[in-house]
RNA sequence: GCGCUCGUGGUGAAAUAGGUAAACACAGCAGACUUAAAAUCUGCCGCCCCCUGGGGCUUGCCGGUUCAAUUCCGGCCGAGCGCACCA
């Protein structure tokens, strides 16, 4: 017998699945539509574990869902605009556009060698001018629908590589490339008012059942609504004023201060006159953005000459400090303070020597003598040393406060956000030129949309630090639109994140002239499965769902949620290993020897194994998947993915699990070819058919019945499983030569071939073709189960005393609860246990269990 | 600090809807085949007792609901993730 050659198989099939273009598909509405898509990768050179697993996953649902005959679209492309290709041009000197479009190359190489179903005819590159011209033209009409508008803002700034960095390439305070500590700077931006739509964003949270509750929650904390109120206070000194947000205006009896934000108009106005002030000021805004430096900082303040009148106590007047612990994104940058029940507020207050009022008393404390120390009271109780609000509960002294204040005209009752419109400039050259022209005259003008796309010039050096775009000696200069004076584009370039924003519909029609063909887009979207790593749960799920919103009121398309079911994939974990000087090494060149230590395969020296994390470069516990299918084969990588670990929990990637999948393909494939009978094809389903063939067809048809229902449900490895129990019943099947018995083996061989095909394409093709099957197995329909063979004439009953088990039953299926009983009660095992005691209750469940009560 | 998730054999894990815990696999042990190895095949494999056969215990710990709990409820311990000066 000839061994399954992986290599030359996968080969054959990948190339005769393109020539047939057997996964290009078009809008057939004769059958049901599903859209399944995994996160497109971004093009960093090599595919890795990761990706294999993420794509593995879309492909068995994919390819399933082919076969249960939906019209399948699952596409595939490059998420290509972003910092590393810079990166990459300024260490050695490679055009970033070459650089990502060699590795685009590459990388789909890698991936038509997995054999994934993808729709090429679809593919998309972000960096594409074709595709970001159709995101300008949106971008204008976003603008003219009134989504976007141009702020001065604080941002995160690397003073070394003069740019604008993104929240999450700031480590430490520190930028991740060039390890300077990151200043904020104020910058003129780009924004797009995501906060528009953040009720409609978190309200809708609660539709999404086949997202993971995970994703939904930390969504609901990112947008972070809160429901307070605001209050004025009017300064004693002058006529400023000062509006607070607070949810618990119910303590505002307790008030001892007002602190407002180092950046509040208030403070940059008094410090105008107060160089103290103003070194304060400073202090605060270096404090930096890293949650460390938070966590350690004191909290500080500034008394300014200003107080406030409490709004219910003439007598009571609250001074005003600028405080470092006040952000002014948030709510209206300014706070009153109540320390006894709140620590930050308490700390500040011991600090300047505040007073310290409770008002919220826990039940049992008398008002007057209760105390509050070093540890500020959050337990519930009801108001006291508050006036009018004595003895009201925090909810009813709330809805006081609102009415009067909103009857006084000091204030009302509000609903804010933690969510902050989505700054999108950014100061470098790999992505898409933000389409907006600067005259002195008419001010911001957009690109007119014939003269879109606005492309990126070749012509760039890196020579100098910052914006290549800014540095290009012509680029910039153009004559406005309006009235044809010189004037100068805007050199910054759109966030990456806009890009994987709106790319899933243009799936749905890549050719469009226009950014969205509404007629193809309402077809396909939305979504019906996205796979994808967790940790995109915020960034761009949030954004994309909030640029699905935007898109539906400019009238591209119908859906405002672009995803229907999300499912988050586990990480591929790999053991680490160290060698003696402490470095890092691959597991490739790690040896593990009998008695169980470790040695290097290259200097021989002793390596010390470490816990296992999630495959990385620096920590090099990487397995190349080339390495990998050159060895076993797509199909065995494929296989060993799916098996034993649950998909969204963490997998270890280990040599033995995946020579385990590589001896189990073999097997496969020596069972169908020794056990396949040909012939049995054209016999017509006899009438008889012996015991075991009885139990065999059983497996058959409750083996199609749970895989399917396994696929459906993301429980891979249990249909891995399956599909083990059922090859290992097939490869022990003793045929006795009855045609009843040839049958269903039959029967199982070509299912078992249906079954693994969505895990294991090429070599269900192969098999296909060695037992006869018509046209391709990715073409065939998923086989039937049929619920009457699923049934089994004979079922095991458990008889238990006391809840324990203590003997089974073989009887017929569906016996009757009295025949049940009488037969448990006939047990000897079961009369020991009752020995001479009284029986009580006896449940009886049919099918399933005799439970006896003594 | 707040929020979420998860704790099952040596390991990865399974267990419709509360109904025989440990399916399937990995590792291990024993054997067959072989000159030998690889490959392959067969058997065993939660823990503790008596030694055919059986008995007791077992899903992080404690308690509750129930005839019956890995599953539901409460408390505790542990691990991981997310958010975090959010007023």
């Amino acid at each position: 017998m000839t061994r399954y050659n992986a290599g030359a198989t996968e080969a054959k099939w990948q190339k005769i699945w393109a020539e047939n273009k057997t996964f290009e598909v078009s809008e057939d509405r004769s059958k049901p539509k599903y859209y399944v898509l995994e996160m497109f990768p971004y093009p960093s050179g090599r595919i890795h574990m990761g990706h294999v697993r993420n794509y593995t996953q879309g492909d068995v649902v994919a390819r399933y869902k082919r076969a249960r005959g939906f019209n399948v679209l699952h596409p595939m492309g490059w998420d290509a605009f972003g910092m590393p290709a810079e990166n990459a041009a300024m260490e050695n000197k490679v055009h970033p556009a070459k650089w990502t479009y060699e590795n685009i190359n590459h990388m789909k190489n890698q991936l038509k060698s997995i054999g994934f179903s993808f729709d090429w005819s679809r593919e998309i590159a972000t960096c594409d001018p074709e595709y970001y011209g159709k995101e300008q033209a949106m971008f204008i009409d976003f603008m003219e629908a009134g989504l976007v508008y141009r702020k001065e803002s604080w941002v995160n700034w690397d003073p070394v590589d003069n740019t604008v960095l993104a929240n999450e390439q700031v480590i430490d305070g520190k930028g991740w490339r060039s390890g300077a500590q990151v200043e904020r700077k104020k910058l003129n931006q780009w924004f797009l008012k995501i906060t528009d739509v953040a009720e409609d964003l978190d309200k809708e949270l609660d539709n999404l059942p086949r997202w993971p509750d995970k994703v939904r929650v930390m969504q609901k904390n990112w947008i972070g609504k809160s429901k307070g109120m605001h209050i004025t206070f009017d300064a004693i000194e002058n006529d400023t004023q000062i509006r607070v947000y607070t949810t618990r205006h119910d303590t505002i009896f307790g008030a001892s201060f007002i602190a407002i934000a180092a950046d509040h108009p208030i403070s940059t106005e008094y410090a105008e006159h107060n160089k103290d002030l103003m070194a304060f000021i400073e202090d605060c805004r270096k404090l930096g953005t890293s949650e460390e430096a938070l966590e350690k900082a004191e909290k500080k303040g500034f008394k300014l000459d200003l107080h406030v009148q409490h709004p219910f106590r003439s007598d009571c007047k609250l001074p005003v400090y600028v405080a470092n612990f006040v952000l002014m994104e948030y709510g209206t940058g300014a706070v009153f303070g109540c320390p006894a029940h709140d620590q930050r507020d308490l700390d500040f207050a011991r600090k300047y020597d505040l007073n310290v009022i409770p008002v919220v008393i826990p039940k049992g404390e008398d008002p007057k003598t209760f105390k509050v120390g070093k540890i500020a009271n959050t337990d519930p109780g009801t108001l006291g040393n508050s006036d009018f609000l004595d003895g009201m509960s925090v909810e009813k002294a709330k809805a006081k406060i609102v009415e009067l204040a909103e009857a006084g005209g000091f204030g009302e009752a509000t609903i804010n956000y933690r969510l902050r419109d989505w700054g999108v400039s950014r100061q470098r050259y790999w992505g898409a030129p933000i389409p907006m022209i600067y005259c002195d005259d008419c001010g911001v003008v957009p690109v007119p949309k014939i003269d879109l796309p606005v492309t990126l010039p070749d012509d760039i050096t890196f020579d100098k630090p910052g914006n290549p775009l800014d540095h290009h000696p012509t680029w910039k200069h153009v004559k406005c639109p309006t009235c044809t004076k010189p004037a100068v584009r805007e050199t910054d370039t759109f966030d990456t994140f806009i890009d994987s924003s709106w790319y899933f519909a243009r799936f749905a029609c890549p050719h469009a002239d226009t950014p969205l063909d509404k007629e193809l887009t309402d077809y396909w979207m939305p979504v019906d499965q996205y796979v994808g790593g967790i940790e995109h749960a915020i960034l761009h799920l949030l954004y994309s769902r909030f640029f699905t919103r935007a898109m539906k009121q400019i009238g591209l398309c119908d859906d405002k949620e672009p995803f229907d079911g999300l499912f988050t994939q586990g990480m591929v974990c790999h053991e680490t290993y160290e060698d003696e000087k402490g470095e890092w090494v691959l597991p490739e060149n790690v040896e593990k020897k009998e008695d169980g230590s470790y040695i290097s395969r290259i200097t021989g020296e002793r390596i010390k194994p470490g816990r296992s994390v999630k495959m990385s470069k620096s920590k090099k516990n990487v397995v190349d998947p080339t390495a990998i299918i050159d060895t076993y084969g797509a199909d065995t990588a494929r296989w060993f993915m799916l098996s034993d670990s649950p998909p969204e929990r963490d997998l270890e990637w280990t040599e033995e699990g995946v020579e385990g999948a590589w001896r189990f393909t073999q097997r496969l494939w020596r069972t169908v070819t020794t056990m396949i009978d040909k012939n049995v094809a054209k016999i017509a389903e006899p009438d008889n058919f012996s015991g075991q063939a009885k139990e065999l067809r059983h497996l058959t048809h409750s083996s199609i019945a749970s895989i399917g229902k396994d696929i459906e449900n993301f429980h891979f490895n249990a249909s891995v499983a399956q599909i083990y129990k059922f090859a290992n019943a097939i490869a022990a099947f003793k045929s006795d030569g009855s045609d009843g018995d040839r049958y269903a083996l039959y029967e199982a061989v070509k299912s078992i071939i249906l079954l693994t095909s969505p895990m294991m394409p090429h070599l269900a093709e192969e098999m296909w073709t060695m037992i006869g099957g018509q046209g391709l197995v990715s073409d065939a329909a998923w086989p039937e189960a049929h619920e009457d063979l699923m049934q089994q004439s004979s079922v095991t009953i458990a008889l238990q005393v006391q809840g324990k088990l203590r003997d089974t039953l073989d009887v017929a299926k569906d016996t009757d609860k009295e025949k049940l009983e009488e037969l448990a009660l006939a047990s000897d095992k079961i009369q020991n246990f009752i020995g001479d005691k009284d029986i009580r209750k006896i449940i009886v469940v049919p099918n399933k269990i005799v439970n006896i009560v003594i």
